[in-house]
DNA sequence: TGCAAACTTGCACTAGATGTACTTTTATGG
DNA sequence: CCATAAAAGTACATCTAGTGCAAGTTTGCA
C-alpha cells in the first residue's frame, strides 16, 4: 500500500469509477424516463447517456426496471433492521407501527427525497410492469420481515400470526395509501391515509396473544 | 338462421373452434411448463404443442404468464360479484369474510382444480415473474374490490377504511397462505392459516365504525 | 353461391437479456 | 518504474417475448 495506511479510508480509484458510473446510469435512466416515458425509453439509450454500453447497463442492473426500483430494496432492508433492533418494552403492535413510521420517515424524509420518490411513484402508478416488480420486492420482503418479526417476538406471535400482522399492515398501508394518491391526494392527505390504514390492520393484531381471538362464525370456524 | 331458434343455444362452430384451441393452449402449456420449466418452454413451443402458429397464442394470449394466469382473473372477478350482492344484514366485515371464503371454496372446489392450482401455485413459487404478473393482477383487482366495498357499505366505511380493510385483509391471507406452503404446510394446514389470518385481519375492522379507534401513539397521532 | 367478417398465418422487426471472447484499466509486489 | 494479474468494460452473436402488417383461410349468413 502506498497512499495510505489507514484501513478503509479511501475506497480506491476502481471503487470510485464504479459508484460514478452507477450513479450515471440511475440519473440518466430517471431523466429519460420522466422526459420521454419508460416504455419510450430503451437500455442502449440510457447506457449511451451514461457514456457506458449497453452491454456494462446490465452488469450494474439485472433488468430496466431495477434501475429505477434499486432504492426499493435499500427502504426494505432498513425496514428489516428495525425489526431486528426491537426495543424490550416494545409490543409486536408497537414494533410494526414503527416499522411504518420509520419507513415513511425514510422516504419522505428530505425534500430532494421526496421530489424523487413522487416521480417514480408517478411512474409506478403508470407502468404495469415498474408495478408488478415493486410489489414482487415488497411481497419477498415481507417474508422476511415475518420471519424477523417472529424471531423478534418468539412467545408473542407464532409464525402465522407474525405473516398474518406484516401481511395485514403492509397490505393495509400500500392499498389505502394507492387509492388515496390515485384520487389525486395531497403528500398530507396520502400520509394521513396510511396511518388510519395502519392503524385500523394494526388494531386486529393487538387483540392477538391476549387469549380473546372470539372466531369468526362467518369463516367456517370450528 | 338454419340450424336452432332458440337463442344463445348452439354457440356455434366458430366459438366452439376458439374455445377449443384456447383450452389447447392452457392445458399444452400447463403440460410443458411442469415437464420442463416454465422459463425452459418458449411460446412458440407451447403454440406447436396446440397446432397453431405463435402468432396465434398471442391473439389469445397477452402474455406468456397470462396463459397460466388466466383463471386468477375469473376467480377475482367472482369476488368483485360477492361484494356487489352485499346482503342486507351484513357488516362490511361479515361481507370481506365472506369474500375470503367464497375466494377459497372455488380454487379449492373439486379434486381436479385443486391438482391444476397446486402446480399453478407451485410455479408461482419459484418462478418470480409468474408471482410478480399475479401480485399485480391481485393488487389491481384491490382496488376494484375497495371500491366496490365502500359502495356497498357507504355509510360504515369511506373510502380509505375500505381500502385498509381489503388491503389487511388480503395481505395477511396471501402472506400468510403463501409461508405456510414454504414450509411445506398441507392444503388443510394452508386452508387453516388462511383463515386464522383473516380472523386477525377482519378483527381489526371490526371496530371501525363504532366510534372507537383509539389511535395509536406510536403512529404519531395527532 | 357469393360476399363480408372473423380468424389464422407468415414475415419482418424491436427490445430486453445473456454468454463469450477480447481489450482496457486499475491494483500491487518486486 | 515495470510486470503481471485481477477487474471492469466493450463488441458481437444469439435467444426470446411481443407487435404490426399484409396476406390467406374459414365461417356466418343472405
Amino acid at each position: 500500500m502506498h497512499y495510505s495506511s489507514v484501513m478503509g479510508e479511501v475506497p480506491g480509484l476502481r471503487e470510485r469509477k464504479k459508484l460514478r458510473t452507477r450513479q450515471a446510469l440511475i440519473t440518466e435512466a430517471l431523466r429519460l424516463f420522466l422526459e420521454k416515458g419508460y416504455e419510450q425509453t430503451t437500455v442502449s439509450e440510457i447506457a449511451m447517456a451514461a457514456e457506458v454500453s449497453t452491454r456494462t447497463f446490465f452488469s450494474y442492473f439485472a433488468s430496466k426496471e431495477e434501475v429505477l426500483l434499486h432504492h426499493v430494496r435499500e427502504s426494505l432492508d432498513r425496514a428489516l433492521r428495525t425489526v431486528a433492533e426491537r426495543r424490550s418494552d416494545d409490543s409486536p403492535a408497537d414494533l410494526l407501527a414503527r416499522v411504518v413510521a420509520t419507513a415513511f420517515e425514510a422516504t419522505m424524509g428530505s425534500a430532494e427525497m421526496r421530489r424523487d420518490s413522487a416521480s417514480i411513484t408517478q411512474l409506478m402508478m403508470t407502468v404495469p410492469s415498474l408495478r408488478a416488480y415493486g410489489l414482487l420486492l415488497l411481497f419477498d420482503t415481507q417474508r422476511e420481515l415475518a420471519e424477523a418479526l417472529h424471531q423478534a417476538c418468539p412467545e408473542e406471535l407464532d409464525l402465522i400470526e407474525a405473516s398474518a400482522a406484516v401481511g395485514g399492515v403492509i397490505g393495509a398501508v400500500k392499498l389505502a395509501g394507492f387509492i388515496c394518491l390515485r384520487r389525486g391526494g395531497s403528500p398530507d392527505e396520502v400520509a394521513e391515509a396510511s396511518r388510519r390504514a395502519a392503524e385500523i390492520a394494526i388494531a386486529g393484531m393487538r387483540a392477538v396473544g391476549k387469549g380473546e381471538t372470539p372466531g369468526d362464525p362467518a369463516l367456517g370456524n370450528r
